[in-house]
DNA sequence: ACCCCGATCGTA
DNA sequence: ACGATCGGGGTT
């Protein structure tokens, strides 16, 4: 079933966890333009890191609201899709409560060529264009569970080493 | 207007 | 291990 608001509305690093074996849904029948009608992607995520709040030197609101990332102080359960390198889109899903900048990103699937941020927004035509700031609790890009429990490790954060003290925190998570 | 850097990726 | 590549935030 598909994932509600309530799930997103809890701490980000639980969010992050529990994203692991739920299922990815890319619906490009929805409000975005350019995507041939009636095209699925589904796939399992096996990769996640959570970003939170203003003592997390990795997150990108926790110094300043800006128009890139002010989707990250939405409450839970909203797209916020970037550019990173001025080439890959990086898809989030927004956790917890309004005016606090959080987001989990989404870091790999269960798909061909998606176990990479940048390569699974590829895979599933995820832009900054056709989907930040979307509802993900609506019909074009949505989670599901569908039951399925995996083991999971907790690690280090990839590619943050000038975070400080943050750089050490187990926030990213993975299915074994 | 300019400078600097980045939640990456493909190649070597 | 390294360079491509450009958006955006901060500063002048």
């Amino acid at each position: 079933m598909k994932l509600k608001r309530n799930f997103y509305l809890r701490p980000t690093v639980k969010v992050a966890k529990d994203l692991i074996g739920k299922f990815l849904v890319r619906n490009c029948r929805g409000p975005s333009t350019g995507l041939r009608a009636g095209k699925i992607y589904q796939a399992m995520i096996t990769e996640t890191e959570a970003y939170h709040g203003f003592s997390d030197k990795a997150c990108h609101g926790h110094k300043s609201r800006t128009k890139r990332n002010e989707v990250m102080f939405l409450h839970g359960g909203f797209a916020y899709v970037y550019i990173i390198y001025g080439i890959y889109h990086c898809l989030n899903l927004t956790t917890g409560d309004k005016d606090v900048p959080s987001a989990v990103l989404i870091r790999g699937l269960d798909f061909p060529n998606a176990d990479g941020p940048g390569k699974l927004c590829k895979a599933f035509k995820i832009t900054k264009e056709n989907c930040n700031g979307l509802d993900v609790t609506g019909d074009t890009l949505y989670v599901e569970d569908r039951g399925i429990k995996p083991k999971i490790e907790a690690t280090k954060r990839i590619g943050i080493d000038y975070a400080e003290e943050c750089r050490d925190w187990l926030w990213r998570f993975k299915k074994i």
